[in-house]
DNA sequence: GCGCTTACGCAACAGCGTTGCCAAAGTGGT
DNA sequence: ACCACTTTGGCAACGCTGTTGCGTAAGCGC
């Protein structure tokens, strides 16, 4: 079988999920919180055993309640929700002139943000000191539970070490995260910029249908992919080249050997300003994937496409079946640094898991 | 978060879940079988608890004893196997001309295959009436657990309904999965022929890594995706159609309704006769597949790349990155039935639920 | 024969969600 | 005002889970 589900559980697991699968739906629920029957309809637990949960969570400050509902024919319904406060996260966008950071409470709402340019030559010492002075200036509150890097790619997630990103080959085979980890004192976790993205956006719209494809559109083209609601990597974190396909055979050739990329020509249709044909190109790219993956719609992001995005959310919804909603992914740049502080906060709720939902037991 | 993980679960889910790896790894091991201090290893779980499921599944008749290890410098281990016979499943493979149905034990090994042809314009009842005899002659001996079928794509895995299957545009919207399953009596799973093939070939080389791409070129081109150990389908049991991809912007028109789809051209191909040219298209097509979901490796199937098949692994392997292995899938047009089979029995091994590893309580 | 290692079971246990029951606090009919 | 009813939610006892501590079986090496 998988190598991944092969894994027992034990009853401190078993507890663990259901107080993520409960914090998961206190966030969701937002400022006006649910019941406790609510949040038993919703989880299918028993309402007794979200009693005991719900409990749990407010003794270790993590929910509270929030006043009482209007009655529907008894009892009326006491209100529960999320408390913000009781965690932090930092989120770290790094880009190749550019360090961003943003302390983001349990809810996802940012905190305080942090920008600072990086020279063109950085070494990848450099780049850690940069990103520790960051978060530094930035967790002295404390309570801080964790450091999401995000970082063009390819990277290695599980590894947390950098690969050969385009213009800095110095940084390639980096431990960026145990370098990071080690200096800051904190856990930290590292993952593409389209990933981060992709997770950001499904934070922000979680009753959303469970797939869709984060296209990014800058200086290089890739995406982030979301199937059935969890980012999916690949074993290598090699997921979502979305920009080396080949749209057209023997077409111009493209830094990674192959020819007629869509990356090379939707870049050259840019540069041509040409935006109706990069828009085409993209969407006939993106119908490739939708197809592929029975995806349910589309977002677009990337400095490119956010300069002018009128014309390529037409381009690329021509190409695709109506069924399949194409928009502007909301937020901006700014999706990039909150989907890496959610790198650190997902696994609390409950997401980020399911091959492992059931952690071993502790050794 | 995503539409599927807000479950909780409970003390039975817990059972049920450790029960159903404990008894994954059991079939995973073999002829030889495993001590349970292996399994225990393996699975995370404490020996004492490995000790206490497998004396449950030895109770129900899943497990037995088998033999003594040799000893490695104390008590020998006890090795425990599955007892295949304990239960059965049914897989069949609905094609546009034939049926053929297989039983095959919890070990995945087939006791009895049947095949009977289908006349060109069957109906939708006539099908339900033909697959029905099929069966009935296959579960005589009782102790069969479900039927799993396996029909030509699009259509609905979820809803077990067929769609807009090509040549057969009265199947469309057929609930084939409630009516076999009314005239059975048992429980009926319906899925692409194509994941079917997949979740075989998965089921067929458990220890490879987890994730990899079925190419099927027969009279069409499909695809069925494994990714992180499960099959994906996406929501509506789309995900797979591997054959509309565009690489020729602006080529010849295909049925789909877009230009230059990869099927086209490669059929086209096939047609004249020019293997070389259909084994590059598909292997042009493989990379981008490859590339865009980050994919172990790649296995070949369906007729026309079965008859001939040299040619087809050198052209898609050329295209490959050289980490990439390419292959003729085993077992030939047999992975269908037998991986349809296995959608019965997945389950009860762990895999194939990962988002639901723990179901809600029972109402 | 002795010490050591490994495999595994028995018994007591802590902790999980469940069940049965009851109190609280509304609505709506009379 | 009162009563019947509904809904919310807690308390206590319970059944069942995997865990812990310890004892026993059964081999190896010296």
């Amino acid at each position: 079988m998988g190598s991944v589900s092969n894994l027992g559980a034990n009853l401190a697991a078993l507890r663990d999920h259901n107080a993520a699968v409960v914090l998961g739906l206190l966030r969701d629920a937002g400022e006006g919180g649910a019941s406790r029957a609510e949040l038993a309809a919703r989880s299918g637990l028993t309402p007794q055993a979200v009693s005991k949960i719900t409990a749990r969570l407010r003794a270790d400050g993590f929910a509270a309640e929030a006043g009482r509902r209007l009655s529907t024919g008894g009892k009326p319904a006491t209100a529960l929700r999320l408390v913000p406060g009781a965690g932090r996260a930092v989120g770290v966008h790094v880009e190749r002139d550019a360090v961003t950071a943003a302390v983001v409470d349990l809810a996802g709402a940012v905190v305080a943000t942090r920008a600072v340019a990086l020279s063109s030559g950085a070494t990848a010492e450099t780049l850690v000191g940069v990103v520790a002075e960051e978060v530094r200036a930035l967790v002295e509150g404390g309570g801080v539970l964790g450091v999401g890097v995000a970082a063009p790619g390819p990277l290695d997630h599980v590894g947390g070490v950098l690969r050969d990103v385009t213009g800095f080959p110095h940084w390639s085979g980096f431990p960026l995260r145990d370098a990071l980890a080690e200096r800051l004192g904190l856990p930290v976790v590292l993952d593409k910029d389209t990933n981060a993205a992709a997770l950001g956006l499904l934070r922000s719209a979680p009753r959303e249908p469970g797939s869709f494809a984060y296209l990014h559109l800058g200086t290089g083209l890739g995406a982030g992919l979301v199937l059935g609601g969890e980012v999916h990597r690949g074993a290598r974190t090699g997921a979502g080249e979305f920009g080396h396909q080949v749209l057209r055979l023997d077409g111009p050739p493209c830094p990674c050997g192959r020819r007629g990329c869509l990356e090379v020509l939707c870049l050259r249709a840019v540069a041509d300003g040409d935006t109706a044909l990069a828009a085409r190109l993209l969407g006939v790219g993106a119908a490739n994937l939708v197809q592929l993956l029975d995806i349910d719609r589309v977002l677009l992001g990337g400095r490119t496409a956010l300069a002018d995005p009128d014309p390529y959310v037409r381009g690329v919804r021509a190409e695709l079946p109506a069924s399949v909603p194409v928009a502007v992914a909301p937020g901006g740049e700014r999706v990039v640094v909150e989907g890496a502080a959610e790198l650190v906060l997902a696994p609390l709720f409950g997401a980020g898991r399911a091959g492992r939902v059931l952690a071993p037991a502790a050794p």
